[in-house]
DNA sequence: GCCAATTCAGTTGCGCGCAATTGAATTGCG
DNA sequence: CGCAATTCAATTGCGCGCAACTGAATTGGC
């Protein structure tokens, strides 16, 4: 086997890799669409329904999103008034972004999204726990 | 556990899968800028190098993407000398797309890449196949 | 206290992805 | 044959991702 055998499409992990992750958000976005979010959209709100009112950069580091990516994000988000975004008074370098009331009443209305996808997946919660273990390992070990 | 935990970030496999193929195609980009490709355009490369001369929806078929993307992304590959394009004699609808000497010679320049991420990702052969069936698996279940 | 270096969010530009639509070509049914 | 239904690629519009850059605010070394 060559090295240019390697380069069989059917051969690599980043192609299935890449299919499955659009694949999922595709999944996603009938029942995001009821809630008026796109998936990036939707996985900011789960930040902020965890933790309200975090930075950009905080929001970018857990997320592993930049502000090119966050910021116009964050605007669309306020248009649809689940957000609220202000200049830190300790450090007006800083935006803290929070839940409107609208927002947070968005979380109950979210609660049904992850059991149907995870029935989507056909996988068992033994399953599915080893492969989000292995696929975030493989995450940590690429990005650096 | 109430439905609501669900919602946690770090209990979701999308989100992981997400980061990691985000991470994975950032991984090929330094490589692949080298020859001038992004990561789409180095998967329609891939395709054409196993089999030239294949329609746009073949490819479409083989990379699960649609014209609406492929279209734009074929023009910059044939701006670049990469492919030709032609609408098919025995079918006007079609349009095949087929590599130029300079697309062909690029596959040699290609050869080292899948080692190279490979490598990246810390795994064995047996982990990497094995990871790569499972996530293979995922997307069949959820991409319908 | 000053000022260079750093840290923030925001902006610009470009290439996807994808839904929705268009228009041309082909197919298939009566 | 005739024409409606289908199949193609292309187009439009929008929301990411991300590299590169900008400008304002803060920090840290002296």
């Amino acid at each position: 086997m060559s090295s240019e055998d390697f380069l069989r499409l059917d051969l690599q992990l980043c192609f299935p890799l890449y299919a499955a992750s659009r694949a999922m958000v595709q999944a996603y976005t009938p029942l995001l669409s009821k809630l008026g979010l796109t998936y990036p959209q939707y996985l900011v709100m789960l930040v902020l329904w965890e933790t309200d009112g975090v930075s950009v950069k905080e929001l970018g580091e857990k997320l592993y999103l930049d502000s090119g990516t966050l910021t116009p994000l964050l605007k669309r988000l306020e248009t649809l008034a689940f957000v609220r975004r202000e200049r830190s008074k300790e450090d007006a370098r800083s935006v803290r972004v929070s839940l409107t009331p609208q927002g947070r009443a968005l979380r109950r209305k979210a609660a049904s999204i992850p059991e149907a996808i995870a029935c989507r997946t056909g996988l068992t919660m033994e399953e599915l726990a080893r492969l989000r273990r292995d696929v975030q390992r493989l995450f940590e070990s690429v990005s650096r």
